[in-house]
DNA sequence: CTTGACTCTGCACGTTTATGCACGTTTTGT
DNA sequence: ACAAAACGTGCATAAACGTGCAGAGTCAAG
């Protein structure tokens, strides 16, 4: 059995019992408690579920639903997550875009945290259940399902609706011509639609996305007012950003 | 059973009854008094309950923690969550109510079902993702943390521009006099509006919740069409409801 | 085909955590 | 004031844990 194999039956494990018994799966899989800990141990680290004494329990399902993406490049989406989660200032309305970087951004928002946040990603609607003092406003309308977020023109009309400070936005490429892109046109023009209602749009770049261009533009750059970047990010890539007057926001190593 | 599933059981019991016996939950759970007091004296420390001389009192009045129900007793709202689950027709257009068992019976419909799902909870979004064949309507709207479902006048505005086959209701309270209730207004307005326009409602009704009264009513029971039950019911329970005509479904043994 | 780098797995070891019991103290109710 | 219940602490034991290490297997370069 592959080793992938057997951390999709963990997980497919744990969303039919809702918990896992270390020793009692390590059985079933006739392994050892260690390599069974092992999976669990990176399991945890990607988000995938909640380590807890003598087995897991389910994580966030928000997480659990995008589960393909995540092998991308965990820890540089978690550093921008991290980084972009600490600009939000206490009373802001914010509004979150949809994509991993998105949802852990707003697990990593800080708990005690007063702030409004707009989204229309069910996954990060439920990754905020956790925090108390955040106001969640949803998005309706149809569900794209390869993001996870509500397009259509519903909800281009609530968006319309809307007045925001900031808008943290998630793309597939940033490139200093084309500026940002996405993979499908209308999850652009909604993005698009949510940028025209927030006074600054910042994107999150992980590392891979530098130089990358998708088929639909979102943006071009003159309308981004920031870009947040990994601690390693080449300073020659980040250039021709800063030139036209982009604030680099960059996680500290 | 974990540790961490034992205290989100006390959480759970904590919510449910509004207090902590000791003794009582020590001999519920087949553990030593002690290790129960380890866990209240540990819980109140987190600041989740308050503890006192006997047991253990709401920390404060809305510790609602939807997640923690989770990993309680998944297996007892299965039941009735799999069979609504298989009442669904290809090609029908159905409402899904939030709470823990209409989350479980998104998770068990049929995984080639083409239909459509309208919901306000993020939560059951988030588990159709892996649905391919399944049709998701986002209702927006703010966010009510306690049930995890989008409510306030842009919810029913969207609602009203619905029309379903059928609406899956969960409640927290099914009597035979006074109906179908639950312990939020505003929650209860907005199934009442979803309840409108849907062709049929049906309500999941988990074995405790039979007999049971909350603050709000939803419903009377002449709105209602159909009780989804646990297999070892009492009949004598469900006497009052076949005969005002209401269309028992019964999850066999 | 061989070699070396790499990954995966299981084992051994010491460490941490969870639990139940014993005992003395505090609180509660009468 | 007194007895019973509830409590906290210290301690012993067992389970779960993490780490380092070694053997087996894989893969690519030589």
């Amino acid at each position: 059995m592959l080793t992938s194999e057997r951390k999709a039956f963990i997980l497919d494990r744990l969303r039919r019992d809702g918990r896992i018994v270390a020793k009692t799966v390590a059985e079933a899989l006739g392994l050892s408690e260690d390599t069974l800990r092992r999976d669990l141990r990176e399991l945890a680290a990607e988000g995938l579920l909640l380590r807890v004494h003598g087995g897991a329990l389910p994580a966030s399902p928000a997480i659990a639903a995008l589960p393909a993406r995540w092998s991308v490049s965990p820890q540089s989406k978690m550093a921008v997550a991290a980084v972009a989660a600490r600009m939000v200032q206490p009373g802001q309305v914010i509004i979150l875009d949809g994509g991993t970087t998105s949802v852990q951004m707003a697990r990593l928002l800080p708990r005690d945290l007063a702030a409004t946040v707009v989204t229309h990603s069910p996954s990060i609607a439920v990754e905020l259940a956790g925090h108390e003092r955040i106001t969640v406003e949803m998005i309706g309308g149809r569900l794209f399902r390869h993001s996870m977020v509500a397009m259509g023109t519903v909800a281009v009309e609530m968006i319309a609706g809307i007045r925001a400070d900031l808008f943290f936005l998630g793309v597939t490429g940033v490139h200093p011509d084309y500026g940002v892109t996405t993979g499908d046109a209308e999850e652009a023009a909604i993005k698009r639609a949510l940028a025209r209602q927030a006074a600054e749009t910042v994107v999150l770049a992980s590392a891979e996305k530098l130089g990358a261009v998708s088929p639909f533009r979102v943006l071009p750059l003159t309308e981004i007012d920031s870009l947040v970047v990994e601690a390693d990010t080449a300073p020659a890539l980040l250039a021709p950003y800063r030139d036209r007057g982009i604030t680099i926001i960059q996680a500290e190593g």
